[in-house]
DNA sequence: CCTATTTAGTTTATGAGATAAACTTGTCTA
DNA sequence: TAGACAAGTTTATCTCATAAACTAAATAGG
C-alpha cells in the first residue's frame, strides 16, 4: 500500500548523485574527452580521490578510461560513453522531477 | 586559478542532497505539520532510520520538532522551520543551476 | 493477574563510501 | 647521483546511512 497520492518519485542513481562525480560527469560531457591532470586542476579533488572517482564510473562504463604514453609519462584519458550519456540524462530527468515536487 | 569559465557550480547541501531527508522535506513542506507515525508509513524508512535522520533535520533546525502526548502515548509532531523551508528552496535552486548544465 | 504483543521511539552496530595520506614508478635536472 | 617533480594507485581513516537491538509503556488474552 503506498499512501503517497502525487506520480511516482523516481529512483535516484548514487553513482550519479555524489557532486564530486556529477560534476565530473558535466566536465567530461562538454569538453568529451580529458586527460588527469585536466579534471585534477579542473575538480579541485585531489590526485587520490579524482582516481578513485574516476575508476569508478569507469568500472561502471560511464566512461572510458584509456592509458597511454605521452613521450615516456603516463597519461590517462577519459571519455564519457554512450552508457555515461544517457545515465547522466536519465539523471538531470529523474532529479528535475523530484526538483518540481519541491515549493518555489 | 580557477580554470571553469563556466557559471559558478554552486555549493550543495549534503543534508538535503541525501534522498531520504529531502522526501521527508518534501513532505513535510506540503504536510505542514506531521507525526512519527504518519512519516513512517509515507517514507517505508524503518523506525530507526527515521528517527536518525529526524533528528538530523531537527539539529539543524530544518524542523520543529515536540514530543506530547497523546492520551498515555507518546507523539512526536514534526514542523519544517523558516529554515527549513529557505534552506529547502535555496537547495531547489542550486541544484537547477547544476542540472542546467547538464545536457539534453 | 501475569505474560505476550503492540506502539513509539532511541541507541548502538555495521557496512559502504568519500577523502586524504602514503606509496609506487619513473623522469628530469643540477 | 641525489633530489625534486609527475602521474597515478593503493591503503587508511573517518563520516554517515541504515538496520538491528534495545527501552519503556500500554493494551490484550487466558
Amino acid at each position: 500500500m503506498n499512501l503517497i497520492a502525487a506520480p511516482d518519485i523516481p529512483e535516484i542513481d548514487y553513482l550519479l548523485h555524489e557532486p564530486a562525480r556529477l560534476r565530473l560527469l558535466a566536465f567530461l560531457s562538454v569538453v568529451k574527452r580529458t586527460d588527469f591532470t585536466f579534471l585534477l586542476k579542473l575538480s579541485g579533488l585531489s590526485r587520490g580521490n579524482l582516481s578513485v572517482q574516476m575508476s569508478k564510473l569507469g568500472d561502471a562504463k560511464l566512461v572510458k578510461i584509456d592509458k597511454t604514453f605521452e613521450g615516456n609519462r603516463p597519461r590517462t584519458i577519459y571519455q564519457l560513453t554512450a552508457r555515461g550519456t544517457s545515465a547522466l540524462r536519465a539523471y538531470k530527468k529523474n532529479m528535475k522531477t523530484i526538483l518540481a515536487a519541491l515549493p518555489d
